[in-house]
DNA sequence: GTAATTGCTAAACCTGACTTTAGGTCAAGG
DNA sequence: CCTTGACCTAAAGTCAGGTTTAGCAATTAC
């Protein structure tokens, strides 16, 4: 039987669906700090999952690992987290989203002006080099082509 | 003094603005087929800038290596391609465009219906496994959380 | 003719977000 | 008490899309 308030990393692996790998590499990135027992085993809070539930979140909405930590730091500290602090920092999650919507919607708008004209020229094509930063993100290493990793994407 | 319609590798570069090594790592995933001069040096046709052009475009469009080999493959084979064959292959960008915008609305819509609860569970929340699978694509091993690699995604 | 530039290959390295492996420790059930 | 399953760490591997490095060969410019 599990106690009261304390997770071990499997209970925490079930609870949010994370595997027990993922979960000690986010603790290895500072995403999450739960305490040891005597044994050394890592034993977690109720609220850190919602924490690593918040991580998966961000992370379907393109943030890094470093952009997710420096949003859960403006988490109070001395106290759990209500559902008022939850609500403030995910709102930027909407703000993300419009204007990654704005910015696919341009890039339709300047296909439909190009795709009959068959150019496809780097020098001279509106596709290429559109000017508005990250416009869809795509794996592999990308601070190249004007996507930068951290911070002023406001 | 550079020859009618041969082009070295470095005026390739220079013409398209990818990088030499990015050039040949294409070569090497079959993108481009350059032939060879006596000296074993590569000489590309012109219409290998409006290939490349493609494939940087495509990539701007979330597409995959394997995928933007799919599209070229679709090129005629015997002659030069022309206007329509680009604008043929080029059109589906758009389709992808459409689904994606789509995409990212519907998750608009559930985020403003989930922000002021506050609630951020995995088990529960309509954030989290949204349904519709390639939400936003994020770096990292993503053969996972139901985002697919390859073919079926129309 | 020779020096500088450009090109060649193969192999190693890079980022981000993890997973896998190896080798050992802890905790719970019977 | 002892076995089984869950847990621990550190290091290496994975994937995509390249870049960098090392050590040569071919071209071009003077």
């Amino acid at each position: 039987m599990p106690s009261v308030s304390m997770l071990t990393i499997g209970e925490v692996a079930d609870r949010t669906g994370i595997a027990v790998s993922a979960i000690r590499y986010y603790e290895s990135q500072g995403l999450v700090q739960p305490g040891r027992n005597a044994g050394g085993q890592r034993r977690f809070l109720k609220s850190d999952i919602r924490r690593l539930s918040f991580v998966r979140i961000a992370q379907q909405f393109g943030y890094t690992i470093p952009q997710i930590r420096q949003q859960l730091d403006l988490l109070p500290k001395g106290r759990t987290p209500n559902k008022r602090d939850w609500s403030r920092i995910s709102s930027g999650f909407a703000k993300k989203l419009d204007a990654r919507i704005e910015t696919l919607t341009n890039l339709r708008d300047r296909l439909d002006g190009c795709i009959g004209c068959g150019c496809l020229s780097l020098q001279k094509c509106k596709l290429y080099n559109p000017g508005d930063r990250a416009g869809v993100h795509g794996p592999g290493p990308r601070y190249l082509m004007g996507d930068q990793p951290v911070s002023g994407n406001e």
